[in-house]
DNA sequence: CGCGGGATTGACT
DNA sequence: GTCAATCCCGCGT
């Protein structure tokens, strides 16, 4: 199958916008010639200097160099000395805005990721657990999701409005695992 | 099933 | 030196 990646437009448009049709898109990965993929079923946008959690919030250091480029990047962020978290820069050039891939539903390869993960079970419900699962490190930190190569997104399914949960603070939205 | 603590690296004050 | 966009295990209810 030939690779649909999203394009740089889809990320350019306002955060929480993106975070919300994120959901139901296919996450790709192509490592070592498997390809690991599933639906984003959880997302949480993270809105630069309106948001004291954001990295983003006091300004620019070179770890997170990314989020004030162009949209449509990588940002994968190292905590609490062993989990690597993977974000999507979002919003026009010099917004330091992102969307945090909370969780996905495994479609293919996950006998591989159960091998990275070390489990059968739980395999990709956590943000930390996609990027072990998927093999994601800090060397795809700064990736161009729009060339369809080792790591992209393409739209998938349609997720009604309805069917969208938003949590209490301002820019973290949930979407029912059904 | 919910809560609490430890793991362990590195960026920033 | 401090603390972090988390996970997992063990314990108590």
């Amino acid at each position: 199958m030939e690779p649909r990646p999203l394009p740089c437009e889809f990320y350019e448009r306002d955060t929480i916008q993106v975070a919300r049709e994120l959901l139901g898109s296919r996450l790709i990965r192509v490592e070592e010639g498997n390809t690991l993929s599933g639906t984003i079923i959880e997302t949480e946008a993270y809105l630069g200097f309106d948001d004291s959690a954001s990295h983003a919030y006091r300004g620019k250091t070179p770890r997170n160099a990314v989020l004030f480029g162009p949209a449509g990047y990588s940002y994968i962020y190292f905590v609490y000395g062993l989990h690597y978290l993977l974000n999507v820069s979002a919003a026009p050039d010099g917004v330091p805005h992102a969307v945090l891939i909370r969780a996905i539903v495994p479609i293919e390869g996950m006998d591989v990721m159960q091998a990275h993960r070390g489990t059968v079970r739980k395999l990709t419900d956590g943000p930390a657990k996609v990027c072990q699962a998927l093999g994601i490190s800090r060397t795809l930190n700064g990736w161009d999701l729009t060339l369809g190569m080792e790591l992209w997104i393409e739209k998938d399914l349609t997720i009604p409005a309805d069917q969208i949960l938003v949590g209490p603070r301002i820019g973290i939205d949930y979407a029912l695992p059904q």
